[in-house]
DNA sequence: TTGTATGCGTTATCAC
DNA sequence: GTGATAACGCATACAA
């Protein structure tokens, strides 16, 4: 009688009346192998249901096959669409995906990490932003020879190592159509200092602005650290000053909602009194009233992107994936010419 | 010179002394050991930084230590916030979170699982409604061998095995408060059939309107899937009823967002023409205007709780988790009299 | 092209 | 209490 345990590479060599080393061979699709030898394999491999296991290969490889993403708590719909991306590049591979949090601020994050790469032995990794910024984060995972990608606003690293968007154009396009829809008063929530996505975003809008040639005075920037309470802050800030601005521009949408609930609290109209202008394009901004107009950051592409870099071009011929992606204006109706 | 690869167990042996074995004891906190030895061996593997290596025990012990996930695709926002349930218990131990959505609709479904499970030999799983309702799944984890947590609406399972919340009565409360308030005319836009939270929270508000002595026409009932858009179109459905009804009272809160939608874009004053009231508590709900008033489902704690009963207890003494959590209503202000 | 011997780092068995 | 030795399931070096 048959064990009832599932059957491993001896039991596959036994029945197919070859060596264990053979199956492997298969396995890994080794190039030198007589193609009637591969066959009788497989036809084997398929009628024992044989699935190799990944603790014995992990072990013998020194290497997991699992794909980790490791952030530091940024936008939760962002890391949302981040694994989903991720997951569906792994779907129906041998890939797992392990998601790990950091404390960006802890003086040991960085160990914390070596530690968590070192025992784990992570096949690859997708670093997000913004701890994806820190270039000591990827040259340990190099040095701890684990594959990783880096997601961010701006091109940090080589492509191979890298997807990152165009914000900084996107935001001055962006911006310069609250200009041409005649603002001439915008205000700018940015992002925490220290973000690459920040400042990127912050040059754009100030791009938009030069070229318009229009004046952009310190007070009408207000600080934010990308949560809706923080967005809500700069709003009554911003809305308190005389003349009120006409625009605001959120570097992101969350905080972009912030502001909203302001002027609402305030019964302000959006956009007849005040325009809003947000970034990311998370589900929050289309359901939200009136709809956001906003900037699409491609982050589901990204990280598809990211993952097919990390585990792409396994099977020889390496894939070429993009590495910048476009992030375009979405129009709703958050935006209006300024009234009278 | 030492080499510059990890630590193994070997040579905590050999600096202490003792054989692998004992180590494994120390490690393992084997009862039967001397003190002295454990106390050298410890110092040993202090010096060293030794720390064992995964994937040699995943492969001794046949077994994992990683939590999974499970799920279906339900809100973005509850998968979040289960991960970061389940994270913060596992954060400090030797555990890691791996994400495994699945597509029940699919007939392989519980197949795929199932490989997932054989394959990955996971410590314990956490599975997500709806598909945590699937008895069969439940079973299925027991027969591999792998311990799991559900958790859903109702108690479908013995303590152990499950973390559940009383929607219904929690929904009673909440629609009873719409009454006491004054609305007759009250809405609903109910979650997917076959859902158990849709079936619960239902119940509940029948319940409410029952003890009330409010009769319940089908025509105030609406199909919903849990998404923003089929809010809004049950939220047009509801809102071309004549006479219009003055509350809806919506399953979760995204549907709630697509009802509100539909308010706005008609003009009717929230809460003045329309009172809505939601379920979940999701971020999106207090940052849309005007904040929602919800059901506050308790999934963080859900999900805490789910993650304890799985690693917890495994220093000897059994963790007596809770695992029925109570779902509160916030009063926000989408909720209000009806008018005149 | 295929097989043999050995290693990967841990736990389990069973002596002592 | 402790230690030698054999699993665990696969991959690699080297030989055939």
């Amino acid at each position: 009688m048959k064990k009832s345990r599932q059957p491993t590479i001896n039991d596959v060599a036994r029945e197919a009346g070859v060596s264990k080393k053979t199956v492997s061979r298969v396995i890994n699709r080794s190039p030198l192998l007589n193609e009637e030898t591969r066959a009788k394999v497989e036809a084997v491999i398929a009628r024992l249901g044989y699935v190799p296991n990944p603790q014995a290969r992990a072990l013998a490889l020194r290497r997991n096959f699992l794909i980790g993403v490791v952030h530091d708590n940024p936008n939760a719909q962002t890391v949302l669409r981040v694994q989903r991306g991720i997951l569906e590049v792994l779907r129906g591979t041998e890939f797992e995906l392990v998601v790990r949090p950091v404390d960006r601020g802890s003086p040991t994050m960085l160990e914390d990490v070596r530690a968590f790469l070192e025992r784990q032995r992570l096949f690859g990794v997708v670093l997000l932003p913004p701890i994806s910024e820190n270039d000591a984060l990827a040259e340990l995972c190099d040095s701890i020879g684990c594959r990783y990608v880096r997601m961010g606003s701006a091109q940090l690293d080589d492509p191979d190592h890298m997807v990152a968007s165009n914000d900084r154009e996107a935001v001055k396009e962006a911006v310069t159509y609250l200009i041409e829809m005649g603002h001439r008063h915008i205000g700018l929530v940015q992002g925490p200092h220290g973000f690459r996505s920040a400042m990127e975003r912050r040059a754009g809008f100030e791009d938009a602005l030069e070229a318009a040639g229009i004046p952009h005075p310190k007070s009408l920037v207000a600080d934010g650290n990308y949560t809706f309470d923080s967005g809500f802050q700069a709003g009554v800030r911003l809305l308190d000053l005389l003349p009120r601005p006409t625009a605001i521009f959120c570097s992101n949408d969350e905080m972009a909602a912030g502001v909203l609930h302001v002027a609402r609290q305030r019964g302000l109209d959006v956009p007849g009194d005040l325009s809003i202008l947000g970034f990311d394009d998370t589900t929050l901004a289309a359901h939200i009233w009136p709809p956001l107009t906003t900037v699409r950051w491609p982050v589901s592409s990204m990280a598809r992107s990211a993952a097919l870099k990390l585990v792409g071009g396994l099977d020889g011929d390496a894939v070429e994936e993009p590495s910048m992606f476009l992030s375009t204006l979405i129009r709703r109706a958050s935006v209006a010419p300024p009234r009278g």
